[in-house]
RNA sequence: UCCUCAGUAGCUCAGUUGGUUAGAGCGGCGGACUGUUAAUCCGUAGGUCGUAGGUUCAAGUCCUACCUGAGGAGCCA
């Protein structure tokens, strides 16, 4: 007989029927006469409730039934006689495929912290939120290609070992393979990179951008989606060393265009969790009011879907960061000097709070801001008419701030050229770069969407460590 | 990196102004129980109180340093 999966026994098995199932045990319990197994196999969020008779088993395999123990069972799927679950599976043979000592395995059935399961990431996958968070993950992962196929957009694969250094994009992790105790040196008493691998200096990428600008002119609409290293020390929930990036490149976009590609965008991942990720959002709400039930009444978020919902149906504040600089200068807590930094003016670079109180107290709504001053924005951004400001998008989500980071691109060569030697990056290490400015160059646009901040807002998890499967922190690197 | 808080049994936590043999619930183990829902009931084992110093007649409790974790800030996605 083959295996059924528990999800495909939920949607359609049939009572009367035998079925296969193979899974781990949640727990087991019952009385001298009959047993009560919850079964979970990874493919959907509920358990299978088996029903094995204690005399017709006998209690030397029923012992090896733990917590976390792997069984096999064959049985016949019926109505259930007890509250909590719709059919059942009751049991004609049981075989235990691994044991596990329930007085080692580190997973009991009961809550345990999400700091504790982090410490255990090599088996939080059996646990219920996590695993709800891995399969909403992969809806997302799936949706992010779904949508971009769907808009004719081609997938770039780009370099995850760089030997460029200029994307000004944050603290690199170098990648060598030179003996680190025996490190050679030039006659300037300098590391001798030339002896080094690739014969330079090489780090992991921080942004696959400037190589997607390449892709896009000539493919025209791009995305990368692929890992992406920072080695800042970040020690936040919202950060990882090592985390996923989705990068859409397109040309003959303009930033109107790119703001409008960025919401759909969002607003399609979205929908796409709400519609097929239902009993996992399901479980993660519940989760995440059991967690803040203790909280007051006021500080606690939008119940989970229905705060999904409203994204979906509301469109984005677009306003340019001079309009957001006079709406938080005329703001209550900044005239009331609640802010840990007040705002006096234009020039100032806006901090979390800021953010926050426009996306979670002002608007209550996704914000674009739009045309920062350049001084506080990358080089490659499209100066403006102005001459002070950039065509720079941040998208704000509330609770987790910026979700996504675009920019119309500087297309002009002489422009970006001066832009660079301002900002003091190597433009001569950048010719491959500059030369898309050189020939045929055209306006174009895109934006950098941190995949785990997507998880955190569709999961409602408040740690970007619980949406990943093996986080990569400062002093982590465990798994 | 900075600020704040925390580290007591396998897990979650309590431990009163420093004062006898450090507690609970859950989990484990043993037993009871005709269908349970993190089952219930009875019994039982289990702790160098994060590490290293210091103050004191006496430190889980006070002080210092370090380690680890959490929350916030910065950097950003």
């Amino acid at each position: 007989m083959r295996r059924t999966k528990i999800s495909d026994i939920l949607k359609d098995g049939v009572a009367g029927n035998d079925y296969l199932v193979k899974g781990w045990v949640r727990t087991r319990r019952g009385s001298k006469q009959v047993n009560f197994i919850a079964l979970n196999d990874g493919s959907v969020i509920h358990n299978l409730q088996i029903v094995a008779d204690v005399e017709k088993f006998g209690e030397a395999i029923l012992r090896r039934v733990t917590t976390g123990a792997s069984i096999a069972v064959w049985g016949k799927l019926s109505a259930s006689q007890g509250a909590g679950q719709a059919v059942e599976m009751v049991a004609d043979k049981l075989e235990v495929i691994g044991d596990c000592d329930a007085n080692d395995f580190p997973l009991q059935p009961k809550k345990h912290s999400l700091e504790f399961l982090r410490e255990n990431a090599h088996l939080r996958f059996r646990t219920n939120t996590f695993s709800a968070v891995a399969r909403v993950r992969h809806a997302m992962i799936f949706a992010v290609h779904n949508f971009f196929t769907s808009k004719g957009f081609v997938n770039i694969h780009t370099p995850i070992i760089t030997a460029s250094d200029a994307e000004g994009a944050g603290e690199m992790f170098q990648v060598t393979t030179l003996d680190l105790d025996k490190i050679p040196k030039t006659a300037e008493g300098k590391v001798d990179f030339s002896q080094d691998f690739f014969g330079r200096a090489t780090n992991l990428t921080v942004s696959g951008q400037l190589e997607g600008e390449l892709a896009a002119m000539g493919l025209a609409d791009i995305y990368t989606f692929g890992p992406t290293f920072r080695a800042e020390n970040s020690n936040t929930t919202r950060h990882l060393a090592e985390f996923w990036m989705i990068e859409p490149e397109m040309a003959f976009y303009d930033l109107d265009d790119n703001m409008d590609l960025a919401e759909e965008f969002l607003k399609y991942l979205i929908n796409y969790a709400i519609n097929n990720c239902k009993d996992d959002l399901a479980f993660l709400s519940n989760r995440l009011a059991e967690e803040e039930k203790n909280k007051k009444a006021d500080e606690r978020s939008m119940e989970l879907i229905e705060k999904l919902r409203f994204v979906v149906d509301n469109d984005f504040v677009r306003l340019t960061y001079t309009e957001a600089i006079e709406v938080l200068k005329d703001s209550k807590p900044n005239k009331k000097g609640q802010f840990k930094y007040p705002i006096e003016g234009y020039g100032a670079d806006l901090q979390s709070e800021h953010e926050r109180y426009l996306v979670e107290k002002h608007y209550k709504k996704p914000v674009i801001l739009t045309d920062y001053p350049k001084e506080i924005k990358a080089f490659y951004m499209k100066l403006n008419e102005d001459n002070k400001t950039v065509r720079a998008m941040d998208v704000l989500f509330p609770q987790i701030g910026e979700i996504i980071g675009g920019s119309q691109r500087e297309e002009n060569y002489d422009k970006l050229m001066a832009r660079m030697n301002e900002m003091s990056i190597p433009s001569d290490e950048m010719w491959w770069y500059l030369d898309t400015r050189r020939f045929g160059a055209v306006p174009h646009s895109g934006f950098g969407l941190g995949f785990e901040r997507l998880m955190l807002f569709v999961t409602g998890m408040g740690n970007i460590r619980d949406v990943i499967p093996f986080p990569r922190t400062p002093k982590n690197a465990e798994f």
